[in-house]
DNA sequence: TGCCAGGATGATG
DNA sequence: CATCATCATGGC
């Protein structure tokens, strides 16, 4: 349970070039936050429920401590995380720079391991209005309130408890056995998250593909998003292609352990320019 | 209504 | 190793 006091709040100078929460909310990285209003956005990491408000110069997250900011919520928002290396790094290349320049405050968030993989396995051969609904069934099912109807994302032993009758109502589709099956492995420690955090990117993507429902796809975001693998590379069929017109000869080498990064950059950039999108790609 | 969605699986060439 | 039907459901 998490104690909110309203009145504190946190405000943090730094402009929407240095991170736009639009963008970086509103992305599909994370499914669990919305926009009541321009510039406002609420939602839940964890058991955590915040408030922030973007303005032209600064960033307020209401409700929460000093505490609380340096201890989790500066980390999630990936504002530990020095950009300006990767961004020098990505300017170097003619397609990410004009990427860059576009939405220079893209952050890749740093979400909990186990909700971002339950995610991204729920997220699979889905669309995003229904994959938040599932997420929000799922936490309203087996998640621990956190106050005034709002819940946290469900442990690995709450998921591994249910029977697979109880994630009916959830209409998970085939996903539900990928789901309870991917918690009682990590419930039971058969699979040791915080042991894959900390393994180089390609064993941790190949533990994580040892799970039922977890394929290159699914692994690769969560991998990204969740484990703070930069390098990860969730690239599906769209971007595939969105890809091979920047880069016929494939995705530059040098730029591999952010590879991540410089992807989000470009599908944001490749998804909202029409100019930019594939042919026979409309949108 | 039919097509498709930030896919993975298991069977089959 | 590459292809392919199949999976359950809802958004548009």
């Amino acid at each position: 349970m998490q104690r909110m006091d309203t009145r504190q709040e946190v405000r943090l100078a730094l402009s929407p070039g240095e991170l736009d929460l639009s963008v970086t909310l509103d992305c599909g990285q994370c499914f669990r936050f919305q926009s009541p209003a321009p510039g406002e956005w609420e939602g839940i990491a964890g058991n955590r429920w915040i408030r922030l408000i973007q303005t032209p110069e600064e960033i307020r997250l209401c409700g929460v401590s000093r505490e609380d900011y340096e201890s989790f919520w500066r980390r999630y928002l990936g504002l530990d995380t020095d950009y300006g290396v990767f961004c020098r790094r990505m300017a170097e290349e003619p397609a990410l720079r004009e990427a860059l320049a576009y939405a220079p405050g893209i952050r890749i968030l740093r979400q909990d391991p186990f909700e971002a993989l339950v995610s991204f396995i729920i997220s699979q051969n889905s669309n995003i209005p229904r994959i938040r609904a599932c997420i929000e069934r799922l936490c309203r099912t087996f998640g621990e309130e956190i106050g005034e109807g709002r819940y946290a994302f469900p442990t690995p032993e709450a998921l591994a408890r249910a029977e697979l009758s109880a994630y009916a109502p959830l209409a998970l589709g085939y996903r539900d056995t990928y789901v309870l099956s991917c918690a009682r492995a990590v419930a039971e420690g058969r699979v040791d998250l915080a042991g894959i955090e900390r393994m180089p990117l390609d064993q941790a993507r190949a533990a994580l593909q040892t799970l039922h429902g977890v394929g290159p796809k699914v692994a690769e975001c969560a991998l990204l998003f969740g484990f703070g693998q930069m390098g990860a590379f969730p690239v599906d069929t769209w971007m595939k292609k969105a890809l091979l017109r920047f880069y016929p000869a494939g995705f530059p080498e040098a730029l591999a352990d952010i590879a991540g990064i410089a992807q989000q950059y470009l599908f944001h950039y490749i998804r909202t320019c029409r100019e930019a999108v594939p042919a026979g790609q409309g949108r």
